[in-house]
DNA sequence: TCTGGGGTCCTTATTCGG
DNA sequence: TCTGCCGAATAAGGACCC
């Protein structure tokens, strides 16, 4: 699903010396899509755009949509016009998800040394697993047979000397094919490519290399450190040019631990009520701590996000006296930043909660406060919010909402209940 | 054309304690 | 006691990625 500009012309043998390149990028082709179709065959060779209903972007389109200029990101609204004989389909993250642990399972069972990206892509450091796999061209051959036969999906590997270059070349590769950069013609593949391609250059990044003249990653690489570095900052800038020069010492990083947890939603039209935009914060707030409740963290911070009309996004955090995984905490913080945001008067498009800070509430020494002592919250709130973890557990997602968001609920027929709907 | 939801990382400004 | 400096923590925003 990445998005970085490639060049076709760049999918070609550039030699077959596999020494020094054992980092694999593995990505899943269209992934959300070709699930899809593996679990609807009848869709196959039709376009297919899988995303939501108003007011969403593309999430996955296949490659006979792509044919009509549809890619991912791009507003539906859009997508719809550029192809209108296209079939929608509404996501299914739980069934993506379940697709991408059995595949990351298959990576595992190549190296332990798997970072995992995202839903769809992991980088391995296989120089540990050449003696008993072969060489990593051989070793890409075998994940991409493993993942097709299991779940009927492509995906495309980049062997490289680096993360960053295995990327790129896994970019080139697609759809459904590998492709390997031998050590010594890294330099002359990258320098090839637009500046764009390079990791952490976007839409204003480029823009700004721009002005300076700089618009592939050869004239980067043969520009001074310090020009590129006035045009896009110094940490920034001399990290571009080692990249121009496929210099990336990142290392494979298994197991990395997460550093924040958030839920947002943009409402079906604007809001101007507050007390509906804070309302919809105590459902995101109970989502974010129900997440850290079943990885066993606590937070420290909470960031609210509101983006108004206009799509300016404001963001205002506070950090907790004491870290916590309890909802309610979470949207007393919320509702009282939510409170302080200066709207302009404009009515909110989106708003979002991010639970930040994060630590293992096993080793947090949790003090009580002084709304805990009161009362108000504190343990008793903390094993009600538990029940309610275990009774989503059996009966849904849907079976428990906080009170104050049940209105919907609450004018439901009693029919639902008579089905034995718990909500 | 009209822009999701999940994140990470970096920069800059401000505050606060020593 | 006042002032200045420094570093760490916090807060806000923005760019970027999939």
């Amino acid at each position: 699903m990445s998005r970085a500009p490639r060049s076709p012309a760049l999918r070609r043998d550039w030699g077959s010396e596999e020494d020094g390149c054992s980092i694999l990028h593995v990505d899943m082709d269209a992934f959300f899509a070709s699930v899809e179709l593996a679990r609807r065959p009848q869709l196959r060779g039709l376009p297919v755009i899988v995303g939501g209903a108003e007011r969403s972007v593309v999430l996955a389109a296949t490659y006979e949509a792509r044919a009509f200029g549809v890619h991912s990101a791009m507003p539906m609204a859009v997508a719809r016009r550029m192809c209108p004989h296209a079939v929608v389909v509404p996501p299914d993250q739980e069934a993506y998800r379940a697709v991408s642990t059995s595949v990351m399972q298959v990576l595992r069972d190549v190296t332990t040394l798997v970072e995992q990206v995202s839903v769809d892509e992991a980088f391995l450091d296989v120089a540990g697993a050449r003696r008993r796999l072969g060489a990593p061209t051989r070793i890409a051959a075998l994940i991409r047979e493993q993942v097709h036969r299991r779940h009927g999906i492509t995906c495309s590997v980049g062997i490289a000397s680096t993360k960053f270059v295995a990327k790129l070349a896994s970019g080139h590769a697609k759809p459904d094919g590998v492709l390997l950069i031998p050590k010594v013609a890294t330099v002359e593949f990258l320098r090839a490519l637009p500046v764009g391609a390079l990791w952490g250059v976007g839409e204003r990044t480029e823009a700004s290399l721009a002005r300076w003249g700089i618009r592939t990653v050869a004239e980067l690489a043969d520009s001074d450190v310090a020009t590129v570095q006035r045009a896009v900052g110094r940490v920034a800038g001399a990290h571009l040019y080692d990249l121009a020069w496929g210099r990336d010492p990142r290392p494979v990083q298994a197991g990395r631990e997460e550093k924040s947890i958030g839920a947002e939603v943009t409402f079906p039209s604007d809001v101007a009520d507050l007390a509906v935009v804070q309302t919809q914060a105590l459902e995101l707030a109970d989502r974010c701590a129900a997440r850290l409740r079943h990885q066993n963290l606590l937070a420290r911070t909470v960031t609210v996000k509101v983006r108004t009309s206009d799509f300016r996004t404001l963001t205002r955090s506070r950090t907790l006296p004491t870290p916590t995984d309890v909802g309610r905490e979470l949207y007393l913080a919320a509702r009282d930043l939510l409170a302080g945001v200066d709207l302009g008067g404009l009515p909110v498009r989106l708003v979002g909660v991010r639970a930040e800070g994060l630590s293992p509430a096993a080793s947090t020494v949790r003090q009580p406060t002084l709304e805990e002592a009161v009362g108000e919250i504190g343990p008793g709130r903390r094993e009600a919010e538990r029940v309610m973890d275990h009774v989503r557990e059996r009966f849904g997602a849907a079976a428990l909402r906080p009170a104050s968001s049940a209105g919907v609920v609450a004018r439901r027929s009693t029919t639902d209940i008579a089905r034995g709907d718990l909500s």
